[in-house]
DNA sequence: CTGTTAGCGCCTTCAC
DNA sequence: GTGAAGGCGCTAACAG
């Protein structure tokens, strides 16, 4: 039981399979009676003509790669559902991969994406935890693909294209600024691993207010960890277990936030009781509770749009420069915080009632 | 500039394309020396053969389609990554819609797989939800495809495909007689829409567990919601209103579960001070924070990975009959009701310890 | 308006 | 071992 084809519809009603391809795909040009015999048999057969042999034909692709980490996190796989609404609504195929933050499946899925000869590509690129020369070829790849290609919340180093990223870096700085006008010197921080980009900026960030309000940076505060909960948890147990505990705590990313809540509900200390919290990253579910949770968003809504505008203009104008856009971070804190902030010029002023993303 | 394809090759290393092709895929055919040399070539280009041409030359496609909704609901979100992990292992390129839990997206998401000559399908249909006509169309096409299919978490009603289920009818049913055997009466439930079958399936276990312990079922404790978190608050706020506020409530899925913590938020009810509280599916947060959480899990992974080993042995044989996976419920209590669970037969014993999936 | 022809890039017989 | 030829299903000129 074969697939009918295009051949099969032209013999079965008397013409070539010129005409045939003519009602599919500008059916104006064909004489009305003809075209409704054909478009009789196509429906009799329910033929759908096979993109396959389409894109082999039209040597383009409506198909378009999706590399990202971690799926199942809510960050990415709120991008995720925005991006294959988006593709959905512009009729192209959404393939996508996941790298587990593993640089060589980086490199294994552009090699598919490649292969499969895609019209585009969003990345969120894990290749930085990579050695150097699998950062090499996957920009090779890129560069092999010579396809439109949108880099989402990581850069690749040293790599022209364009990208939609969260400025972390000043996420890292106002967050400390605001821990600081609160009245902390004692600052905390757990970070993912600084072999990230997205991590160094937000580590910088704390930095850089710190020596702009003259306090200095105690390493012992540091904590490098990896974005992950576990580990988060882990650095956590022992930043609080310091003789010196810290007034104020900044964590960088969403599981790093829960490993350090975690570590702080074991040690019984209470928010902001015993000490003061900002987070980078929502966390739905606290959202959703409405449980207290001073925290900066990156809309993922709105950079997953941003990275789907971004690609469909390169689609449509392959010669349109790359172009950076960059997703302002967005504050969501208690009312002292907030207050404080606000007065210090830290933020603009309240942005209560924002919609979620 | 062009892509370098099989025929630029075969010209530049002086052989015919059939002999390019032999080095592709059957090396062992082709002269040692020969083989080298046009390897060489390959290199030198970076020349990698298009999928599509071959797709279509071989009337084959390593090509899998996934359709779900809601991708960045936790619940999915991992059965994709499980998923997708999977299809990489074997060399299978996932091409992944979302359907929003809209009918009428899942038509068009399986128009597109059908056209594009998918090799297999993953499905998590929201058929059940639209008008009758568009679950046949839906069907129409499953059957038009004629490719492995596997439907994952909810069925298509009438329609004979594998499918690996979680088996709702006994986690409302035990979850019932937990909250009966610890004493309660008058217990509440909150549930997705009945016209969902795995809505329906929930309910009915907890029918069956009144009416085994000859208890009436109260209409006014059954709430009828549509298994998202904002209209589960709005039920369970009514619940709680209610003048003979239940005992127990039961709570049919993740987001649910979490309208309704929302809700016992709002009243300042405690668990169990004030209320108990079963709900189905996992929360990861609640979870990774050790929080008191009384449930019922479904295994995501272990549902994803058994809808994989479902389809890779239909891909394989494909006159395999299909089959159903019931994957069992998992119970996550805490001390005092695990007690009386045990106690009471209703589950084996202690699970504690039980990997997290 | 419609049919003929010639690919798209690759694979697989068949001869040699 | 290798090349020539034909075909996968469809589209895009080019003639009529």
């Amino acid at each position: 039981m074969k697939k009918t084809t295009i051949n099969d519809i032209a013999k079965e009603a008397g013409v070539s399979k010129a005409t045939v391809s003519r009602v599919l795909n500008h059916g104006e040009l064909v004489d009305e009676e003809t075209r409704n015999r054909v478009l009789d048999i196509i429906q009799k057969h329910r033929y759908s003509p096979s993109l396959v042999a389409r894109n082999l034909s039209n040597r383009a692709s409506n198909t378009i790669g999706i590399v990202i980490p971690e799926i199942d996190n809510a960050f990415y796989g709120k991008i995720l559902r925005t991006i294959v609404n988006i593709t959905d609504a512009e009729d192209l195929i959404p393939v996508c991969f996941d790298t587990g933050n593993n640089a060589e499946k980086d490199v294994r899925s552009l090699c598919v994406l490649r292969d499969l000869r895609v019209g585009g590509l969003i990345y969120a690129p894990s290749v930085e935890y990579g050695a150097a020369c699998v950062t090499k070829q996957a920009k090779q790849l890129l560069d092999d693909m010579g396809v439109p290609t949108v880099l989402i919340d990581r850069h690749v180093p040293d790599f022209q294209r364009s990208g939609v990223f969260f400025d972390g870096f000043d996420a890292g700085y106002r967050a400390t600024k605001i821990l600081i006008a609160a009245g902390h010197v004692n600052i905390g921080v757990v970070t993912g691993s600084l072999k990230l980009g997205i991590a160094r900026a937000r580590l910088d960030g704390y930095r850089k207010a710190h020596e702009e309000c003259g306090l200095p940076v105690r390493r012992a505060l540091v904590f490098e960890g990896d974005f992950t909960s576990e580990t988060a948890c882990l650095l956590s147990r022992e930043m609080l277990s310091l003789p010196e505990r810290p007034g104020a705590v900044l964590t960088c990313n969403n599981d790093t936030s829960l490993g350090f809540l975690q570590a702080l509900g074991e040690k019984k200390l209470k928010i902001p009781r015993d000490i003061e919290h900002v987070g980078i990253d929502e966390i739905d579910v606290f959202d959703d509770l409405h449980m207290r949770y001073n925290h900066i968003a990156r809309s993922r809504v709105e950079m997953a749009q941003a990275a789907m505008a971004l690609l469909l203009a390169q689609i449509r104008n392959p010669d349109a420069r790359p172009e950076n856009v960059w997703i302002a971070p967005r504050f969501v804190l208690d009312a002292r915080l907030e207050r404080v902030a606000v007065k210090h010029k830290i933020i603009a002023k309240t942005q209560k009632g924002a919609s979620r993303p």
